[in-house]
DNA sequence: GATGAATGAGATTTCATTCAT
DNA sequence: CATGAATGAAATCTCATTCAT
């Protein structure tokens, strides 16, 4: 077979992969995992019901790749912006800010990494903490540690504030509504959190 | 019919509504509200399947019943505890403590709760934020409110405070895992938010 | 409850149950266990397509449920006509008459038996082999081993002579085609496996 | 077009065609008919899913084709044994001998073939018949109807013989399971049969 | 009021077949 | 002629709900 039809061909199935996960996240942010359609997320993907069973096996793994797929998505989007700041206050204030930025440019992918993380399903859960290991080694090392070894921040536990800072994360996130924005703003959770771990002056 | 004949049977209903609501909390904080089998509630709680269509007109309902059973429940707990105490500062204290309590002793119940928060389904949503209305109140008048009032905590907006406060506890519940105990505990999280809120001493 | 209501709730419930196995015998013996189709069993059963699985709780455990029953009555059949008897000759005769009348008075049962025997489905043959042990434990003790012991039968092993009779009754039955009845009838058969296993006359 | 690259073109097809019927041979076999998967069998014999389609017009028209191919293979693989002998004897001998040497060798075939004969199709059965109709015909004629006017069988209707000793190849081939061998073997089966039909001595 | 057998719409998944390249 | 992505009808199984007893 000529190499361009190969080509071709490969770019077809990425695009279609890729139709695929676009409605999956819709079909899986405003309905949860158990509420979802597969046939439906075909159908609206613009292909027939039986498409997506020639890209995931099941709609559980659809999930678990989404999963991935958004953490990945989540992780570099938030990554990028935090590693731009070389100090560590201002990486902090660049968490959240890339943080909840996220949440209002891709409300779904956000809703659909939610739903993973209080899901029944221990699949899921394990799944979506392994997909956000990079984000919380971010916060750990290059933004606490940093912060600790810099001398700004109070000294510490790095995993428990990790947790604490995520769990803040998550609260703030999951109270996003489309619309109503975010009931606080980076800004002042940022300067909340900075009163909590700065380094007194001494 | 005789008066006394009336009481007992009100009194068995009272029971059997109970039992089915107690059933009905194991099954939805294991399954969600669409992985939830109403028989199997029915039976767990030692009836028919048919019994509880005699009680709850459907599953939705059902699960309405259920918010509001819990938030009136969760808000009484932690308000009891509250409120036995004068000074803002041991209030919000109170309030983590009795908040963190309540998700170790009622696990399930809190579990419910958290679903129904992360809801995708609107009425849900809407309903638990009813049932917690009060434990808002508290938040914003009993304990924001008197801070501000009584010179403890820094001026701020009391809803945005709340809400952020909200979140946290929010946050921490959901971390919660039985056996593990909370990532982080309850004194750790009121230092944590009094360094963020407390009015400098001048 | 009063006994009664039990009662007839019981009687109710065995009778479905039947009536389900007997629609399941005639479209596993039509269509053979992948080409049946377990909504029209039920609906053939005169009941909704859910029904079924009120009492099997899936296609394959139906299936499983119908190869013990069709065995059980089978080798009661045979088993009834061959004890009437109590010399091996007219035992052994008496096998294959009740043998090859049990295909003709039930040729779906024996259908499905043979389905069964010759199925892909290890669970399957497994199942039949354990559903026929009565039948084949009479034709090795009660037939050939009587027959042996009596001088009647030339010496052999009673397992190899039984499991070749057993071929001969399934080989014959396999031929039986409804309408067009067996082709070569129980008396001849007989006859002539009696030539191969009797002890000549000295 | 050259005639030399028409003859490589049909030989490529006629090779593509044999790769095609010997994948479908063991993926019938394992599955049986229902069971198939006619992509697995492209991909198999190393070929795209729609491959199968440019030789054979349906899943069922595939069948059918491997019904002749193997009813002819299997006669002409019994036939030339057969007739290397002259004595009706040793020609049932050969028959039973190369009959069972047959299942052991080509187990697929014969698989394929069995399922074919217990089929529920109609169409299927037809062909299996019709496909065996020269192993019959050698059975009936140059076997049974030798051994008649040589003497050496008991007078008999040569068809009713000739279907009892097919049901008993049938029911010795269906015992067979590889490795474990044919429950009873040619031999005995051969003696077996001959104390039933052979004309006795005078 | 309690019972539990029956209901049937709806969901996931399979796979023979098509057809544009 | 080969390819393999796409198709969509059909099948199994679930379960909230009903209703006669």
């Amino acid at each position: 077979m000529p190499r361009l039809a190969n080509d071709l061909k490969e770019s077809v199935k990425r695009n279609t992969r890729k139709k695929l996960l676009e409605a999956a996240t819709t079909e899986f942010a405003q309905n949860g995992f158990r509420g979802a359609n597969i046939n439906h997320i075909s159908i609206a993907a613009g292909f027939a019901t039986g498409t997506i069973y020639n890209y995931f096996p099941s709609k559980r793994s659809l999930m678990l790749a989404l999963i991935d797929e958004i953490g990945a998505h989540h992780t570099a989007f938030i990554m990028g912006k935090v590693c731009a700041e070389s100090q560590s206050t201002e990486r902090l204030k660049a968490f959240f800010n890339a943080g909840f930025q996220y949440v209002e440019e891709y409300p779904e992918q956000a809703q659909v990494a939610i739903n993973a993380v209080y899901s029944f399903d221990a699949e899921f859960k394990d799944r979506i903490f392994q997909a956000y290991l990079g984000l919380f080694n971010l916060l750990t090392e290059d933004i606490i540690g940093l912060g600790l070894s810099q001398g700004d921040f109070k000294p510490d536990n790095a995993d428990t504030v990790a947790a604490f800072l995520m769990s803040i994360y998550l609260g703030g996130s999951s109270l996003y509504s489309p619309g109503g924005g975010i009931w606080f703003n980076a800004e002042k959770v940022t300067n909340f959190v900075m009163d909590g771990i700065r380094q007194p002056e001494s």
